[in-house]
DNA sequence: TGTATATTGTCCGTTAACCGGACACGCCGA
DNA sequence: TCGGCGTGTCCGGTTAACGGACAATATACA
């Protein structure tokens, strides 16, 4: 058992470890005996019995008297409920936009809409050469000026839009105000469509040298995020940048919106396992 | 720290406890530095690193990389999933159920719908002095003919009661051919729906000596549940078990739909906290 | 009734693994 | 330059997690 075979060391807490096993097993069938949950996970009986009291203690886990099954309780919700949906997509643009970066040079992000404002949830600053400004998520984006707002608008929802729009007329925030000019918007929403993505309004600029340019990320054919890519005004014009790198942001694009359209297939009970329920005993 | 002013020995991993707490925290705060975390949990922060790294082993947690902060993934929806809604209730109802049983002797029992059945989720027998039979949980109830299942369906929503007759009678049950005579079906709700409570039919029985009668649990109105109660035929007639119980039965299962009820309420992100999040450093 | 099998539950000595003090580094503002 | 703050890692001592072993109970079958 000392050896391996796959070098699967790192840093881990045996016990814990175990636990979380236990707890993902307790998911795969509900309701479930020490002995199943025993072969299982190929954890011993004993073992078991103990990670289990602790989840009881917590009360995440309960023993129905009468048949002496072990159930997760409504408290469980508590591991996973601080997760948001918004948070979804991001976590799962990670690795393709740190995939993107060493493609398009130019620093890449994600963002979602949230709270009348685009929000940069992810980014590549920092592993882009061009280190434009330091982190930059959770930064707030107008919708109406920066290209993520309007790359998002653009593709989002018709009635989601319209709601959106309504809202922003009530805003304090100055680069708000515009949402009172319907020809306004339709301009920019005709010229980021007929293009297919969206540019920053020079009124907002994050950073005063860069320009920006966005696609939205596509989820079953409307937007559910913005992919903006960021680069320095004086070193291409916005259509160089487009010829060279559209192909790829708008492939990223999809990547993200086909992993996200998989996932939401299956509902829940997903299958793609990266830890292995039984290790060899 | 040694001693714990609440008798809080019982068991418990120590280790693995800690990783609940943390996981915990992550949920509360979405987003934190190892530092946060410490303050949260009053964990020392190298036992956060350690924590982490196994929640990160498992792919439960990340670190955005532009920030330093650790975040959920998506992957932490597999440690609740298998959590189905339909047992949050039945979760909800044990110790009101154990309440019950201490003023009604007779065993009663939690229902739910699923699959066109009643499914017996939990139960008080064993805890009855009448032990009547062995354990009933899991047990499969006829729509038509069982209490539970007369209960649900005068009180469910009006195309919920629909769609689970038209089901009915494509069926291959027996029990369930009586779907296609619509006036048995009516007479069985007005008669349930005058009294407030239904009784099971002669024609299926779990036990050939014990009746059960039993009352829908009304959540917003509907019936999400049954509570249904069953004693030995031979003690007494129904009536004289709903002179005596009705009242207790009807206050239990407004107790668990109050419960209910509250609960969704607070979406999530509830309060009522057994495990404390700070302990004494 | 006796024997065999399957499952649940608990004890306890050994030892691996968890713990946290201590140290080092980088960043920032005074 | 210094001091404060936050991050990350090392390492020896102690603890608490591990699993072999035993006991109890339920069921099946001869």
């Amino acid at each position: 058992m000392a050896e391996n075979s796959s070098e699967k060391r790192a840093s881990g807490m045996r016990s814990a470890e175990r636990l979380l096993i236990v707890l993902r097993a307790l998911n795969l069938r509900n309701g479930a005996t020490v002995l199943e949950l025993n072969r299982d996970t190929g954890i011993s009986r004993q073992a078991i019995y103990r990670i289990l009291d602790t989840l009881r203690n917590f009360g995440y886990v309960r023993r129905q008297e009468a048949t002496d099954r072990f159930h997760l309780t409504h408290m469980v919700r508590r591991l996973s409920s601080g997760f948001k949906d918004e948070e979804w997509i991001a976590d799962i643009a990670v690795p393709i936009l740190g995939r993107l970066v060493q493609e398009v040079v130019w620093p890449t992000e994600l963002s979602t809409f949230s709270d009348n404002a685009m929000y940069i949830r992810e980014s590549t600053r920092g592993r882009s050469p061009f280190t434009i400004d330091r982190v930059a998520v959770g930064q707030r984006l107008p919708m109406l000026q920066s290209a993520s707002g309007r790359a998002y608008l653009s593709y989002c929802p018709d009635p989601e839009r319209e709601a959106i729009i309504e809202n922003l007329k009530s805003s304090d925030d100055d680069f708000d105000k515009v949402a009172h000019k319907p020809d306004y918007i339709e301009r920019i929403l005709a010229v980021t469509r007929s293009r297919g993505w969206a540019v920053g309004d020079d009124s907002f600029r994050l950073h005063p040298k860069t320009e920006t340019l966005a696609v939205p990320v596509l989820v079953n054919g409307y937007a559910r995020a913005s992919l903006p890519l960021t680069y320095i005004a004086s070193a291409a014009t916005a259509e160089q940048i487009a010829e060279r790198h559209m192909t790829q942001l708008q492939a990223a694009a999809k990547e993200i919106a086909d992993r996200m359209e998989e996932m939401q297939a299956r509902t829940d009970d997903d299958d793609d396992d990266l830890i292995p329920i039984r290790e060899a005993s």
